[in-house]
DNA sequence: TTGCTGAATGCGTATAAACGCATATAGATT
DNA sequence: AATCTATATGCGTTTATACGCATTCAGCAA
């Protein structure tokens, strides 16, 4: 058994902060289809520029996305890949759960 | 690609933002090595009494802990072991940062 | 230079949540 | 019943953060 530190948990508990916010998921999903530029995700999901802009400066705070600036505009893609075995897995309990209470209704 | 609705994401952020509290991972660290009453966590954690219910309802909330009640106490012990899976990909993928960075300053 | 476009930042506000402290509840013991 | 112990809950305060709005900055074009 690891021993954890107060300083790991705190840096752990940063990681999950950052996936605990709806409006970034949705940025890092997106992002799942490939690289994207700021405007591009604005569009897509229907939120302001300035607030889009923020969560991908946290987001790229702590290396889960990467900027590469061309020209005028500016290009994001995902750089942590594990991220989405973590909401793979989270969704992946969530549908188990369902399918549990669903069983014990029937 | 999978369709996430605003419900689905802003259930996936709950999920993390439970994780997102070095309180709670430390409770889920005790709790790894087994069930554990209430007053044991408190003496391990060196917390609050009513911090540490506080945080085992929450927990309690989203099925990741379950409560067995015994006597006057109450055990806890883990309900959704997939947590630990989620921990290890975060704490790998911080090790193998730290390594990159390690290697570029070499 | 000026102006235009895309992106980032500053600031104020509102909401959430973590903690301390006090109190309430449940079970056990006398 | 009275009391003690273990746990849970209510409330007030403080801190963090998500958002809107205004502004600024960077790159390109005229």
């Amino acid at each position: 058994m690891t021993v954890m530190t107060e300083e790991m948990l705190e840096l752990v508990a940063q990681r999950f902060r950052l996936l605990a916010d709806p409006m970034r998921l949705r940025i890092l999903h997106e992002l799942q289809q490939g690289e994207c530029s700021v405007g591009e995700l604005v569009s897509r999901i229907g939120a302001s520029q300035p607030n889009i802009s923020k969560h991908l400066a946290s987001l790229r705070g702590q290396d889960m996305v990467k900027r590469r600036q061309e020209g005028n505009m500016a290009y994001f893609s995902i750089a942590a890949p594990y991220i989405f075995s973590l909401c793979d897995i989270v969704c992946n309990s969530m549908r188990e759960e369902f399918e549990e209470k669903k069983n014990i209704l029937s």
